[in-house]
RNA sequence: CGGGGUGUAGCGCAGUUUGGUAGCGCACUUGGUUUGGGACCAAGGGGUCGCAGGUUCGAAUCCUGUCACCCCGACCA
């Protein structure tokens, strides 16, 4: 069976042969993207960008719920912009594009392509926000940033990516804090009930959170490979930006002050990590939730029964359209039903819905989960309830798969030497105690390649041992992972 | 940016050692037979061998340079 599963996608290398070939096997095959002639950029095709437009639109929901309205900014910011925040430059200063000239003609002021859009947002706040009555300012924008990374990877990293960015302005730290919470949360709703992925929600250590920022927190995920990769990020930006820009109101009490600004972000990266956390070795698994197609019909149509069948599928098609279920026919004549089933097997189809002759004289469909390749008979006038409940069942069963394997890949030491082993051999998340030093992380990192994920929630009130590098008191638990 | 690898038809590869008419499988086109896990027969179409120089009567093959991609390391959503 093995062996016989093997040929039928023998166009995707095995996860445990080469994981970052199956990877590449799986968007290219399944059209979710292909190299653009420009280094670093993808092309996401059709397939991809409707996943990517699902994601888009129920995130897009919940902002929206939240209160924040949608804008946009400017793809171009004038380089003293950019320039006012010390860390900031200095965090997005090497992998910034420049442009120098307009036409023939050279700028007197170069403009950099936005790594990310802080500045520019903050110079209009600076104009928009007078009055305490003026804030808060709740924005987001849909739009593309520019990196200029050395190294790229389809979706986990490239010169140029889609993703939404929030930007809030509030009166002071309090409610700076709780809109930053707010939204880490709101992404983590989204990426574990609408993604099927589990993650882990917590705070940044200094080193590595955004440039500029007060506290960033994330949500981590773990991909099947054992790495780990941010999901999400939320940031509590403090004054900094307001003192450089000058975002002031006047308060209630006569006081002139600065406003306390969030900002946070998902990435196209989202598509990344659901492939290699639901993905096996025939392709992509997609979440019901999100998947472009929920349910593919092959008709079985031999010449004889051809009409026939081709009109109970056409007839059950339009019943599932109705019933609200996202719905598609392949009775493409060049291709084998065995073909078909492959095919958008790979392409993460989470239900197929197979009809021959022989189910028609039984009043019957065959109903086939991509999650878990099991088989069911569904009477005809049952479809339109099974297929939704289905639908739900497929969806829940893939975040219970991911969050199992999640905990069967979180492991516990504070003894350094089966931390090492652990992260060398097993991979997957540790929970170790750590002091809080600069040092002691650095020197891990360096050692092991393991770098601290986050601080936490879950565990920030049980009580540390001690630190996993030092020996001294630990400060906090924390999660250490390799990571993308 | 360092170390390793690969560039030959849309995809996967052989041919390069020893220079001599550019091949195979899949895919594609046409016709026919097929249809419950990647069907079969027949006939076709498609390549300035990554690019640029050089050596030679003659270069996919030898030499020099260059570019792209992949993998592994330093920076990042």
């Amino acid at each position: 069976m093995a062996k016989q599963e093997k040929e039928f996608v023998k166009e995707i290398t095995p996860q445990s042969e080469d994981y970052s070939q199956w990877y590449l096997d799986v968007i290219l095959k399944a059209q979710l993207m292909d190299y653009a002639p420009v280094k670093g950029c993808m092309v996401i095709r059709p397939y991809g960008y409707t996943l990517w437009e699902n994601m888009q639109q129920r995130l897009d929901k919940r902002i929206k719920e939240t209160g924040h309205l949608n804008a946009y900014f400017p793809l171009f910011i004038p380089e003293s912009l950019l320039q006012k925040e010390a860390d900031h430059v200095e965090g997005f200063a090497p992998e910034v594009a420049w442009v120098t000239h307009g036409g023939n003609e050279k700028l007197t002021e170069r403009l950099v392509v936005r790594p990310t859009s802080e500045t520019i947002i903050c110079e209009m706040y600076s104009r928009w926000i007078q009055s305490y009555r003026d804030l808060p300012v709740l924005i987001n924008q849909w739009c593309n940033v520019v990196r200029w990374e050395k190294t790229t990877r389809p979706f986990l990293r490239t010169s140029e990516f889609l993703w939404q960015e929030g930007h809030t302005a509030h009166r002071n730290e309090e409610e700076a804090e709780e809109e930053t919470l707010k939204m880490l949360e709101v992404y983590r709703d989204f990426v574990e009930n609408d993604l099927a992925i589990p993650v882990i929600a917590g705070r940044k250590t200094e080193k590595e959170k955004f440039a500029g920022a007060l506290r960033t927190y994330s949500i981590e995920a773990l991909m099947s490979d054992g790495k780990a990769l941010q999901a999400g990020t939320s940031h509590n930006l403090g004054e900094h930006f307001a003192r450089v820009f000058d975002i002031t109101y006047l308060d209630k009490d006569g006081e002139l002050k600065y406003v306390w600004q969030t900002s946070w972000g998902v990435s196209t990266r989202l598509i990344g990590a659901l492939i290699m956390v639901h993905g096996d070795d025939r392709g992509l698994v997609l979440p019901p939730l999100v998947a472009p197609t929920q349910v593919i019909i092959v008709p079985i149509a031999p010449k004889k029964a051809q009409a026939e069948v081709l009109a109970k599928a056409q007839e059950l098609y339009n019943e599932l359209k109705e019933a609200g279920v996202r719905v598609e026919m392949d009775d493409r004549e060049e291709y084998s039903p065995g073909w078909k089933f492959n095919e958008w097997e790979m392409k993460g189809v989470p239900l197929r819905l197979e009809i021959g002759p022989r189910d028609l004289q039984a009043g019957v469909a065959v109903l086939a989960r991509r999650d878990t390749g099991e088989k069911e008979t569904v009477a005809l006038e049952e479809l339109a309830e099974r297929v939704p409940a289905l639908l739900t069942e497929i969806q829940k069963n893939m975040f219970a798969k991911a969050k199992r394997f999640m905990e069967e890949n979180t492991h516990r030491t504070d003894d350094y030497e089966e931390f090492k082993q652990i992260v060398a051999e097993k991979r997957g998340f540790v929970i170790s105690s750590w002091c809080g030093s600069d040092a002691c992380e650095q020197a891990i990192k360096e050692e092991t390649k393991a770098t601290i994920r986050n601080i936490p929630f879950h565990l920030q009130d049980e009580k540390p041992g001690n630190c996993l590098y030092c020996g001294k008191d630990g400060k906090h638990l924390v999660y250490f992972a390799r990571s993308y």
